[in-house]
DNA sequence: ACAATAAGTCAGAAAAACATGACTACTAAC
DNA sequence: GTTAGTAGTCATGTTTTTCTGACTTATTGT
């Protein structure tokens, strides 16, 4: 008889599973201008310093495959890709919601 | 003018460093624990299987530090130590609900 | 004094994550 | 056919994280 079941997760549930999905170095970011609109691989690089394009491919496709972003190629004047958040992808800003509301009231500096 | 400003986070905001805190292989497990009930060092070597001494305590020091948990000095019969969830860790617990709740909508499996 | 239990620390090794620079593939313009 | 733009991949190297096993400190029991 478990009394207190807050978090019922398991070891390696979905939940951690996600929550490892979310915390590599540039995940949150790419998350951030994702809701902004759809994301251009050169652009990426450009608006996050400090990242290369490895590891954003490297980010991008592992977000593609968990289907939080759907990679879509638009077929026009100079031919380019598109990241765009799916709804999987969109209902994971409830996550950092959380973690905003979290430290905002934390840590309010003065 | 941002008309879409869901995550307001800021490349190296507070929201990101919580979600760095959360996310080293034991932690998760070990909040998990922790919600249950005190924490005792042995106690979690076994609990967690395929976890070490070593990584445990730099997780649970870097949690007391973080004022996730507070370290007591239990003076009884065997006289031990425990980690006890602090009133921060515990708001930690709507992230993972989130994060649960994401995972059970998501994957239904069958 | 000696052994046992609890809670670790420490140095070094191994594994995982991340970064760099050179290179590729496709398209379109000149 | 050469140049330029976009979107990468690849091999390699560096850095960070995690793991292993030996050692330490403190308390209690015999």
């Amino acid at each position: 008889m478990t009394t207190n079941r807050e978090i019922k997760c398991q070891p390696e549930c979905d939940a951690e599973k996600l929550l490892k999905l979310l915390s590599g170095k540039w995940k949150p970011q790419i998350f951030r201008l994702a809701v902004e609109g759809p994301l251009r691989f050169s652009n990426l690089l450009r608006q996050i310093p400090g990242s290369n394009k490895q590891s954003l491919s490297v980010a991008l496709n592992e977000l593609v495959e968990e289907v939080m972003l759907e990679k879509q190629i638009i077929k026009q004047k100079p031919l380019h890709i598109e990241y765009v958040l799916t709804d999987k992808g969109r209902s994971l800003l409830g996550v950092f919601r959380e973690l905003e509301a979290l430290s905002d009231n934390q840590e309010p500096k003065q």
